[in-house]
DNA sequence: TTAAACTTTCAATAATTATTGAAAGTTTAT
DNA sequence: ATAAACTTTCAATAATTATTGAAAGTTTAA
């Protein structure tokens, strides 16, 4: 496999697990061709490189902004503005869980509270309501923690402790 | 809150979390019904109670069904057919994580791996390709493969240890 | 058998989501 | 100030995905 076909296959890999995850194509392929890129791209060259317009291309380049792992970067004497995306993955998965906890996982979690709390009127649908929605309530906020915890940690010694322990 | 307030609420939040994840409305809704359900529901009562109509509950149901967390139920001196869904919080996480992994995930650290392998021909932008993919490719493995293992564990002692590990 | 009770399939349609492109907006150099 | 270089916005449109409903298929009881 040559680096042409190499590299598309990676955008449009990583651009289809995006949408089978709720994440729009272009913005996927946007981040992915900048996560390969050894340089900051303009528009024009993400443009040019994934064939979408312009206006898609800067609504995108916003939403991985607002997400926080892409970045404007001002190239001194150049008019336009140039992107890169972050480049240590670990940092990566960190912005990316963070972010979807906050916009995604926790307004669940409040949710689940409020509803495990409705009060007993003692039927039996009730209470199995009731129980249901609290354990999903504390699996989601264990697990929602614990994502947290590891990728906030620095890499190495945790994942090998964690490792050795779960194997 | 009410009971059917919080029925609904939890009905309607838990789709609507799954569109966000790639999981369809109607998929996510019957399997929420089935969850707090005290009883297995047979189609008619799922179309009934979602108002959907009755080849939509069947293909979803299907599909909840291969996904290995919906298991038809035979009543006895019943003609139709009723659905349940896994009823344990830990065993349904293991289900679904099982199968995201399988279908998703795994494919995906195949084609990072293929990608990762392409010979190196000196150029940076080669070597920044396989140098992204191959960190790409360490990360999603190890998540892969903890995530895997946490969630196939016994629950309680493994979630305390880590947790109290990783605090 | 056969017909009633039930389930599945799938082409048509609806709903949702992504994309375009051109007009409006902004910034910078002169 | 103004015009060129660039970015953003957003209504229109395209593409994708979900849903319907009725016909075809299957199972069971008599």
């Amino acid at each position: 496999m040559e680096y042409q076909e190499a590299k598309d296959k990676f955008i449009s890999t990583w651009g289809s697990l995006g949408t089978l995850w709720g994440i729009n194509k272009a913005m996927a392929q946007i981040q992915s061709l900048l996560f390969i890129s050894t340089k900051p791209l303009s528009m024009e060259e993400i443009m040019e490189e994934l064939k979408i317009s312009r206006g898609n291309t800067s609504m995108n380049l916003r939403q991985l902004m607002d997400w926080g792992i892409v970045t404007k970067e001002l190239i001194p004497g150049e008019r336009k503005e140039f992107f890169t995306t972050e480049k240590d993955v670990q940092e990566l998965a960190r912005h990316i869980a963070k972010e979807r906890s906050r916009r995604e996982i926790k307004p669940v979690i409040k949710i689940l509270k409020d509803v495990s709390s409705i009060k007993d009127d003692g039927t039996e649908k009730t209470k199995e309501l009731i129980k249901q929605t609290k354990a999903l309530h504390d699996l989601a906020e264990t697990a929602d923690a614990m994502m947290n915890k590891i990728v906030n940690q620095e890499q190495n010694w945790i994942t090998k402790s964690l490792l050795k322990l779960i194997k």
